[in-house]
DNA sequence: GATGAATGAGGGTTCATTCAT
DNA sequence: CATGAATGAACCCTCATTCAT
C-alpha cells in the first residue's frame, strides 16, 4: 500500500547517512514539514505549491525535485501518519497479553500519535476529504485497514458484530471530530483530555468490563 | 445564523404566491435538487456550475439568477439540512417530558432526517470539508449550535462535563463517519442499522439508564 | 482520419446557418486564422495560446471554447490544408481522362492550394516538424496517403518503382523547401514561378512524355 | 559563418594536445555524440539536457562546461554535418574537370556523408525545423550557401535560371524528405537506394546529358 | 574540472463569474 | 427572465540554466 509512489527520492547514489544524503533528506523533511503546516492551516485546495515552497524556504521547482506532484506530497503526509500510528500500535501491543489490554494499547497508541502530531492529524483527518479522488481513496483504504484492526480486537473482547465494525469506524469519526474541535481553537480546548473522554465513552459504549484508565 | 445570504430571492415584483413567483421558486428548487445530487456524487471541487445547470435543465447563467455563487448554493444545502433537522427536533421534543426522552427524541430526529435525506447528508457531512473557508465556518457554527443543544440535554440527563460537550461532538463525528462508510458502497451497508448501532453505543457510553430502542 | 478530434464544436444546438451559429463559427474561424498566422510566423513551440487569443482579439479562455488544446488547434490547421488539397484534386481530376492529365491535375491542384494558402503551407510543411509526437504522426499519415496517391498516378503513367513512390515523396519535400525559400523573403521570390519550375523539373525527372505547361 | 559561438572551447590553460586538453576534448566529443543520438531519436524539444548528459555519462552541469546552451550544442551538430559535407565536396571536386563531373562529385559527396552520418542527417534535416529561431536561421544560412554552390555548378552545366537556384533548393528538400521517409522506418527502407533514385530523378529533371551512375 | 541540487520564468489549462443579447 | 459565449486570474508543472561545493 505504501509503494514508492511518493518517492522522487532525491537522486543521491549513496543511501547511508552520509552528509550528502542528510542534506537532501533535510530538504525533503523541510518541504514535508512546510506542506504539513500549510495543508493543516489551509486545506488541500487552498494550498498552492508556491506557498509550500515559500514556507520551506525554497523555489517552486525545488518542490518537484522531492515530490512528483502536489497530490503525492499530500499522500506522503497521509502515509507518514499511518506509519507513525502503525509503529506505535505494534510497539505497544507487543507488551500486552489480554485482548482488552491489546485493544487499549491500540487505541491509546493512536491517540498518542494524534497528540504528538496534531498538524498531521488535522491534515489527514480533516483535509483529506475533498482533496482528490485518488487521495480520498488512498485514505479510505488506510482507514478500512485500520478499522478492521480495531474491529478484530473488539470481537476478541466479546463485542459482537455489527458493533465491532461500525464501532471501529465510529470511533475514528469521533476522534476526527474532536481533533477538529480542538483545531478550531487550540488554546481553548485540551486535546488530551477530550481524547480521553472519547476513549472512555467508547469503552463504556462497547460494554467492555474494566474502565478506561486515566492518562498517565 | 441564517441570514438572507442564501436567499437570493429572485427579484419578483409580486411577493404573493403568484404564478411568476411559483415558477421561479420551482427553478430554484430544481437547481437546489440538482446541486444536491451532483455535490453528493462528486464533492464540492469536482462539481462545476455547468454540471449543476445541466442537471437542472437550464443554462449556466440561470444558476446565477438564483444563487450569488457556487458557495452560496452549497451553503443553502447545508442550511436545508439544518432546518430539516431543527424542525424534526422541535416537533418530536414537544411530545416528550423526561430529559432522556427529549434527548432520544433529538437524536432520533437527526438520524431520521439523515435517513430521509441521504444525499444531503453526504453533501453536508462529507463534502463540506475542504470546500471553502466560509462554508466550513458556516457548517462549524451550525455543528456547534447543535452540539450545544445535545450537550444541554446530556447535562440534564446527568452526564457530566466534559463528557456532555465532547460527547455531543463525538457523536456528530461518529455519525458523519458512518454516513461516509455507507456512501462508499450504499448497496453493501444498511445505513439505518449502522446508525442505530451508533446510537446504542453512545447511549451506553454516556451511561444513560435505559437502552436505546430498536428502530421502529 | 479526420475525426472530430478537433471539434469542441461551439455548443450550438442548431447546425443550420442561423445567425447564432454564424456568430460562433466566425469566432472559430477567427481563432483558426489567428492561429494560422501566428504559427506561420513563430512556429509551434514559440507560439503561446496567449498570442493566438490576442491575435484573434479574445481572451485565453475563449480559445478553449473552440479547441480542446493547442495541439488540436494545430491539427485543425493541418486538416484544413489537407481537405483543401483533396477537394481541389478531386475537382480537377474529374475533368481529366489520360493518366498524365490526371497526374498533372493533381500536382497543379496541390500547388494552387499552396499558393492560395501560403501561411497554411508554412504551418503544415515547415512548422509541423518538431511540434508534437501526435501531430507529427498525424501529418505523416496524411503525407503518406497523399504520396501514395501521386505514386499511383505515376505508375499509371509508366514511371516504374521505386521512382514512383520515392519520387512522390521527394516531390513533397521539394515543394516544402520551395515554400520555405519563399517564406524567408516573400517579396524577393515569386512562389508561383518557383513552384512551376519544380513541377517542370520533376515532370522531366520522371521521364514523362509531354512538357509541364506554363501556368495560366 | 562558423563563429566560435559553438566552440566554447573548455578553458584549458594549455593549448597544445596535452593530456588535459585531450581528456576534455574527449568529453566534448562524448557529449556531442550523445546529443546527436538523442536529438536524432527525440527531436529538439523532446530532448532535455539531462538525457544528453546521461547518455554521455556525466552530470548536467558538465554539459554547460562544454556548451553555452542547448541551442549551441545543436548548432555544433549542424556545423559538424556542414563541415563534413564541405570537406567531402572539396576532396571529390578537386579530382574532376568537366562541370558535370564536378556537379556529380558535389551531389554524391553530400549523399555519401548523409549515408555515413545518418543520425546527423536526421538531426539536421528533420529536427532543426521548429527548434529555435537562431538555429533555424543558422541552418538556413548554410542551406543557402550550399544551394548557391550547387546552383553555380548547374549554371555551368547549362541549366538556366531559375531552374538552377530553385532546383538546387528543391534537391535539398527532396533529400530531406527522403531521409525523413527512411527515418520513420529504417528497416523498411534502403536509404542508399532512395537517395540514388532522387539523384537520378533530378539529374534527368535538370536535363543533364549523361545518366546518373549507379552507386558503387 | 565536475557535480547535481536549486532556481523561477513561462507554459498549457481550468472554471467561477459576468453580461450583452 | 434566460441564455451561454466570453473572461482572465490562478493553478500545476517543466526545464534550461546557474552556482556552491
Amino acid at each position: 500500500m505504501f509503494s514508492d509512489h511518493n518517492a522522487a527520492s532525491p537522486p543521491s547514489r549513496e543511501r547511508e547517512g552520509s552528509a550528502d544524503t542528510k542534506v537532501t533528506q533535510e530538504r525533503r523533511q523541510a518541504l514535508l514539514a512546510a506542506a504539513q503546516s500549510v495543508f493543516a492551516r489551509e486545506g488541500y485546495h487552498r494550498t498552492g505549491i508556491r506557498q509550500i515552497a515559500e514556507a520551506a524556504g525554497c523555489a517552486v521547482g525545488t518542490f518537484y525535485l522531492y515530490f512528483p506532484s502536489k497530490g503525492d506530497c499530500f499522500r506522503a503526509l497521509i502515509d507518514k501518519l499511518y506509519q507513525a500510528v502503525m509503529e506505535a500500535i505494534e510497539k505497544r501491543r507487543s507488551a500486552q497479553g489480554a485482548p482488552e489490554a491489546k485493544l487499549a494499547a491500540s487505541l491509546s497508541a493512536v491517540t498518542d500519535v494524534l497528540m504528538t502530531e496534531q498538524d498531521l492529524a488535522r491534515v489527514v483527518l480533516i483535509h483529506a476529504r475533498g482533496s482528490e479522488l485518488a487521495l480520498e481513496e488512498h485514505l479510505w483504504t488506510i482507514q478500512k485497514t485500520f478499522a478492521r484492526l480495531v474491529a478484530q480486537d473488539l470481537l476478541e473482547c466479546g463485542v459482537p458484530e455489527p458493533s465491532a465494525t461500525v464501532g471501529a469506524h465510529a470511533w475514528v469519526g469521533a476522534l476526527a471530530e474532536v481533533v477538529n474541535l480542538w483545531a478550531r481553537d487550540p488554546q481553548l480546548h485540551d486535546l488530551r483530555a477530550m481524547v480521553h473522554t472519547v476513549q472512555a465513552l467508547f469503552w463504556r459504549g462497547w460494554g467492555l468490563p474494566s474502565t478506561w484508565p486515566n492518562p498517565a
